[in-house]
RNA sequence: CGGGGUGUAGCUCAGCUUGGUAGAGCGCUUGCUUCGGGAGCAAGAGGUCGCAGGUUCGAAUCCUGUCACCCCGACCA
C-alpha cells in the first residue's frame, strides 16, 4: 500500500476521551474512530490488524475441526424467551422492534440461535460431535463502556458451540479447544496465561479463561510458576492457616473509637496492624435478613466465594447504611462478633486470630483482646477472601498475583440450553437424547487492544509481527528531491511484495522527521529507509521497531535480509 | 443505575467568577525558505460557543430544562 494514496491522519495530542494506552494509541495512530459511546469504526490500517487476528483464529479453529458458519446478528425474542433469558439477561440485551411490533434483540451471544439450529439440523448421534463457530459482531449494552476497544458495546467475537452425545465427547472437544486457544495466542505473539475460572452467568461446569498479561488488566490472576497453577483470583481457594490459633492472652476491653469506622482508622487509632483487626461486613441474606461476613482487616472479600454460601443472597449485595441501622440498631463501622445478633460466617484466616480488635456493636466503640470461644461463639468458618501474594497454591507452591485482560473463555455448558430448548438426537438404541454442549469465545477486537496494552513504548505501538498491519514499512526520504531515490524505492517496494511481504510504502511528500515519528507510532515491526545519502553507497537502512536495532544493508540484499528478519521474529 | 466531571474550530485547551467585538497551540490551504526524528516565515480557510427555553438593551458567560460524552462502582470476550 502506498501511503500517498491513503488519507491517514495521526494525532500528536492524546484525545481527552481516551484513558488507557491502547485506546489512546489506536486513536492517535488513526486505526479506529469513535462513532458514539463504545462503538467504533475500523479505519483502513486498523482493519488490517483486526483481519490478521481473525485469520489466525480462523486457521486454528479450522485446524481443530470446527466448522465456520455466520449466524444473524438480529435475533427473535421467542428463542430468548424459550430459555428464559429474555427476562434474565436484563438491560445488557439491546432490544429492538420491527414494523410489526415484533421483538428482537441484537445478539450479545448466540447460544439460543445455535441451539435452535442444532435441534433442526442434527437428528442422529452419528452426526456428533459437531463444533460450529463464527466470527461476528456482537452487541452488549454495557452499563459503562470504557477503555476503547477493551470494553466496547459493539465488538467482534469468535464464538464456537459444540454438541455431543456424552460427557466424554465434550471433554475431548473442550481439550481440543483449549489447545487451539493456546496455539492462537502463541501464534499472535502474546504473553498470556490460561487460568481456571468461574463459569458465571452463562452457566455450566468446567471453565477456563485466557488472559493476556498486562498491568492495566481488569482481572487479577493468581499463579505459581513452580507448580503450574493458575486461576482467576475469583476462583483461587485459600486454606486454613497451618499454625494453630494462639491461646487468649489479653482481656476483653471496650474502647471508645468515636470517629473510627474503617479498618485504617481503627488500626491507626489503636496502633494495631490491620491484620489484627476483624473486618465485619454485613450483606443481604438469602432469607431476607442480613448475614455478617468477617475477614482479617488486611484481607478482601471475594464476591464469588461469598455468593456460593447458601445463607447469602445472590447476587451479593452489601447492606445499605439504613438496613444496617434498622437491623442491628447501630450505624455502619461498629459491627463485631461479640453480642452480634445476625448470623456470622468467618474466613479461615480471621478465625485463627486471637486477642484481636473488632467492632463492639455500639456506636463509637470497638473491643480489643477479643477471642473466639471466650468472648464470641466459635464461628462458622468458610473461605471468603481473595488470595494475596505468598498464599499457598493448591498444588503446593506459593502464589503470585498478576494483572490480565480476558481475551478468551471456554466453558462446558452441559445441557443447560439443549434441555431448555429440547435439542435432541437419537442415540444408537433409537432413544431421544438431550445433547451436551460446550461453548468457546474469543474477543477478537479486544485482542487488538490487549496486544497494544502489552506491547507499546513512549513512541507508540510495537505490534507483535503476526498482527501488524504490514510486515514492513519502507520510508522514502525526500522523494521529490531525487528521481533515483524514488525509482529505487519503487523497485524495492515491488521486490518485497514479490517476495510475499505486505509492504507499506511511505512515499508521501512529507519531512523525514514526520515519517519516522509516524512509523514509530504505527508500530510496524520492521522498517527500511531509503534516502539519497545511503543510496549513493548502495545501502538501505534497516531498523527493528521493538528494540531499535539498526543495520545498513546493501540494497541488492535488502529483500533477502528482510525475509530473514521476518523468519526470526515470527513465531507463527 | 448511583456518584463525580466535561461540552467553545478537525485535535488539545483558554475565555465564564465580574454579561458588551470569540481566542491560542497543533492540524488544514497557498507561497517562499527548509528537508535524516512530528520545520520556519507570511497569508488564509474554519466556530448557530451541545441543544431548547428564560432573565437582560445585550448571554459562550447568569437561571431552568434537556441531550451527549468521560471518570469511579457491580457485569463481561
Amino acid at each position: 500500500m502506498r501511503l500517498s494514496q491513503l488519507p491517514w491522519t495521526t494525532l500528536k495530542e492524546t484525545p481527552a476521551e481516551a484513558e488507557v494506552v491502547s485506546h489512546q494509541l489506536l486513536l492517535r495512530a488513526g486505526l479506529i474512530r469513535r462513532l458514539t459511546s463504545g462503538i467504533f469504526t475500523w479505519m483502513p490500517l486498523g482493519l488490517r490488524v483486526l483481519r490478521r487476528v481473525e485469520q489466525v483464529v480462523r486457521e486454528e479453529m479450522d485446524r481443530a475441526g470446527a466448522l465456520e458458519v455466520l449466524m444473524p446478528a438480529v435475533q427473535p425474542a421467542e428463542l430468548w424467551q424459550e430459555t428464559g433469558r429474555w427476562e434474565r439477561y436484563g438491560d445488557l440485551l439491546l432490544r429492538i422492534r420491527d414494523r410489526h411490533e415484533r421483538d428482537y434483540c441484537f445478539g450479545p451471544t448466540h447460544e439460543e440461535i445455535i441451539t435452535d439450529l442444532a435441534r433442526r439440523e442434527l437428528r442422529s448421534y452419528r452426526q456428533l460431535p459437531v463444533n460450529y463457530y463464527q466470527i461476528q459482531t456482537k452487541f452488549r449494552d454495557e452499563i459503562r463502556p470504557r477503555f476503547g476497544l477493551m470494553r466496547a458495546r459493539e465488538f467482534v467475537m469468535k464464538d464456537a458451540y459444540s454438541f455431543h452425545l456424552d460427557q466424554d465427547s465434550l471433554d475431548t472437544t473442550y481439550a481440543a479447544m483449549a489447545q487451539a486457544y493456546t496455539r492462537i495466542f502463541r501464534r499472535l505473539g502474546l504473553r498470556f496465561r490460561t487460568v481456571d475460572a468461574d463459569s458465571g452467568e452463562i452457566g455450566g461446569s468446567r471453565s477456563q479463561e485466557f488472559h493476556v498479561l498486562a498491568d492495566s488488566g481488569e482481572d487479577a490472576i493468581a499463579y505459581c510458576d513452580a507448580d503450574g497453577y493458575a486461576a482467576n483470583v475469583e476462583m483461587a481457594p485459600t486454606f486454613p492457616p497451618a499454625a494453630p490459633r494462639p491461646a487468649p492472652a489479653a482481656a476483653l476491653a471496650r474502647v471508645a473509637t468515636p470517629d473510627s469506622r474503617t479498618i485504617e482508622e481503627v488500626s491507626a487509632l489503636l496502633r494495631t496492624a490491620p491484620a489484627r483487626c476483624l473486618k465485619t461486613l454485613l450483606v443481604e441474606a438469602a432469607d431476607g435478613g442480613l448475614v455478617a461476613l468477617a475477614l482479617r482487616g488486611d484481607h478482601n472479600l471475594n464476591a464469588v466465594k461469598a455468593e456460593r454460601l447458601p445463607q447469602v443472597a445472590r447476587p451479593l449485595a452489601m447492606a445499605t447504611a439504613e438496613r444496617i441501622r434498622a437491623v442491628t440498631g447501630v450505624p455502619t463501622g461498629f459491627a463485631g462478633p461479640v453480642g452480634l445478633d445476625v448470623p456470622l460466617i468467618v474466613d479461615h484466616a480471621a478465625a485463627a486470630l486471637a486477642d484481636f480488635v473488632a467492632g463492639a456493636n455500639a456506636e463509637g466503640f470497638h473491643h480489643t483482646g477479643v477471642n473466639w470461644g471466650r468472648d464470641a461463639p466459635e464461628p462458622a468458618v468458610a473461605d471468603l477472601r481473595n488470595v494475596v501474594p505468598g498464599d499457598p497454591s493448591p498444588r503446593g507452591g506459593a502464589l503470585e498475583i498478576a494483572r490480565g485482560i480476558e481475551v478468551g473463555h471456554i466453558f462446558q455448558l452441559g445441557d443447560k440450553y439443549s434441555q431448555a430448548m429440547h435439542a435432541t438426537v437419537l442415540d444408537q438404541d433409537g432413544r431421544e437424547r438431550i445433547m451436551t454442549m460446550g461453548c468457546y469465545g474469543i474477543g477478537v477486537s479486544r485482542i487488538v487492544a490487549a496486544a497494544i496494552e502489552q506491547n507499546h513504548d513512549a513512541q507508540g505501538i510495537v505490534w507483535p509481527a503476526p498482527m501488524s498491519p504490514f510486515d514492513v514499512t519502507l520510508l522514502v526520504l525526500n522523494p521529490k528531491n531525487s528521481d533515483a531515490v524514488t525509482a529505487a524505492a519503487g523497485a524495492l517496494y515491488l521486490q518485497l511484495q514479490e517476495a510475499g511481504l505486505e509492504v507499506l510504502l511511505d512515499d508521501r511528500d512529507a519531512r523525514p522527521g514526520v515519517k519516522f515519528a509516524e512509523a514509530d507510532l504505527l508500530g510496524i515491526p520492521h522498517r527500511l529507509v531509503i534516502g539519497e545519502r545511503g543510496l549513493k553507497e548502495g545501502l538501505v537502512e534497516y531498523r527493528r521497531r521493538r528494540d531499535g536495532a539498526e543495520e545498513k544493508v546493501a540494497s541488492s540484499d535488502a529483500v533477502a535480509f528482510l525475509v530473514r528478519q521476518l523468519a526470526a521474529t515470527d513465531p507463527g
